[in-house]
DNA sequence: TCTATTGGTTGGAGCGCTCCAATGCTGTAG
DNA sequence: CTACAGCATTGGAGCGCTCCAACCAATAGA
């Protein structure tokens, strides 16, 4: 269990310890020969550089910091996927930490990444006050992804909600529909620009808006469902909040023996992979999180390069994906 | 961005910077008056400890590895929850890596943890071959989760999967289903000992097994559902080798005009979260997944405390739990 | 009164590495 | 034959911390 230093590799290869800190770090100044007479003794050796102590003496970290703010939601596991692709490539590591979705979890899990002094700090969603977030980013460069900021000093990576809801209702309007609700998310992030969008898109089609107050579950979509439904008035088209949401609302639309899309037709947001299941193919909204993450550690990565200093705000386009939930009024069952 | 460091500390609080690490580490023998000058000092600065000095200087790490085979499946999410809850307790952090089920970005994830020599490394699901993880011991306590090996230096956490696949074919049969079929996970892990638990089971109920080669996948059940279709004989119950797996089934066998479960009964395995959508509302075994994580957290801390070399072997209960695939053959619709 | 003991505090060495100034070495120009 | 690049190589200082032996009162015991 004793790992062995530089100074082993260097006695054995019979150079200084120096010389083998060239050779880890692939100095193009070293001499062929000594190169592979060190490397064949680190092999030997089965050394490998100790990570804390060479950026403890470089004063310059190889790390980014990644906290997610649920590990639960796949969502993330995309962005990290982007995080990860663009860091790797240029020499960087990720380590991941965790917030559970509460604010003093989360608040630990910046605290345990920012103790090791990384490059930069990426922020998935995170749900503590932007009080703290300033406080991070007083001590590293700091990027928030599904998170808007106003902080000058970090940069932001969203989706256009309120497009995205636009492309939902387009495609609505264009299968012909002309009663569409919207099942609002609440308080949950995103919320609000969704809500405005679809507001914006109904009006813009000179149609009549109809929210219905929901939330980001499965159970949450049921319940809605069955509050329309109560009210008598069902209309032909539901845009959700997210396609847990949708598929809470398909799931109550059909125990009352409503069938999706034939009398209804439902559209999801986020397009996880459940969205994608045959069982469920739903229409919904997808938001390029690989892309999310690539950014994200773009951002970091010019700013740990010195590259900008102005914070960056990038909103990206969301696009629709049409499956099997949505249909011309009256359509296919 | 340039941050305190202990001497500032010791500095500003008229003490020196040994007794500031005290202070630090919380240290009995610290007068409370010098304590609280140095906490105020460290308040001020907005002084936090350097984790990788410590780590370097104490030759100890507060630091547990994690590499997750694959961030996108929500299995491991549950994992890492009890992971993180036990780790924390004890005064650990976690840095978590991802390898994308690829061998060899899970080696590099694996080598990237142990740049940072941590305490210990839990191995999630990992797919590298048994030298990398024999590999891996030498330089650290390893445990492995859902994955079994026969190392006598790693510890490792499974389910009891023959079992569990026991208990679904027993709630069949006391059901009255008597033509039970499996579909089959392949080379998947944990395919070996589901598929064993199924014959076995079905043996022990003097029942004719039918083993259905599949995948892990909702469109690896829908195929082999379309297979066993195409045979004509359809059975009157399937178990599946995991939730997904089932879900493409069901699918197959509602677009063929079979109805779950008045038809056909189908039991996943995992308890996903898909499974307990109320759309889905799938008959599953469940893992203890949190468990797992916690089980994991403290054989790596057993180990590091050094209150045992002995490798354990923990091999978990799954459970049953019943919704709605399943029924009497000819039961409700 | 002198020596032990105790509890609080400190300077210095050292963890494994990087960085820099300095060194030795060759080869070429003067 | 000396001078001077130019290159490969090296020793030493230092990153922020912990650990240890030493130290310094202040109190207790003889």
């Amino acid at each position: 269990m004793v790992r062995p230093t530089m100074e082993d590799v260097a006695a054995r290869a019979g150079v200084s310890r120096a010389l083998v800190s060239l050779v880890m770090r692939g100095s193009p100044k070293v001499s062929d020969q000594r190169r592979t007479a060190v490397l064949k003794a680190a092999e030997e050796l089965g050394y490998s550089p100790h990570a804390m102590a060479r950026s403890l003496a470089s004063r310059t970290s190889h790390v980014l910091g990644v906290m997610v703010s649920d590990l639960h939601n796949a969502f993330f596991a995309e962005v990290v996927d982007g995080l990860d692709a663009v860091a790797r490539e240029q020499g960087f590591d990720l380590i991941i930490n965790t917030g559970g979705r509460s604010p003093a979890r989360e608040r630990r899990a910046v605290q345990s990444l920012l103790s090791f002094r990384p490059a930069g700090l990426a922020l998935l969603s995170p749900v503590v006050p932007s009080a703290a977030i300033k406080s991070a980013a007083d001590q590293t460069s700091v990027v928030l992804v599904a998170r808007s900021s106003r902080l000058s000093t970090v940069d932001t990576i969203n989706d256009d909600g309120e497009r995205g809801i636009g492309l939902a209702v387009d495609h609505l309007v264009s299968l012909g529909h002309t009663r569409i609700a919207h099942l609002d998310g609440g308080e949950g992030t995103q919320a609000a620009p969704r809500r405005r969008g679809y507001l914006a898109a109904v009006e813009a089609h000179g149609l009549a808006p109809r929210v219905v107050a929901s939330e980001y579950t499965d159970a949450g979509g049921a319940k809605a469902v069955q509050e329309l439904l109560r009210g008598g008035d069902v209309p032909t088209a539901l845009v959700c909040c997210n396609d847990f949401n949708a598929v809470g609302a398909i799931s109550a639309l059909e125990d009352a023996g409503f069938r999706v899309p034939h009398d209804v037709s439902v559209v999801g947001y986020d397009n996880t992979s459940l969205a994608a299941l045959r069982h469920v193919s739903l229409t919904t909204i997808d938001q390029p999180r690989n892309e999310f993450g690539r950014l994200a550690a773009e951002a970091l990565l010019q700013r740990v390069r010195g590259e900008r200093t102005e914070p960056v705000r990038h909103l990206l386009h969301p696009s629709l994906v049409v499956r099997n939930t949505t249909a011309a009024p009256g359509g296919p069952r």
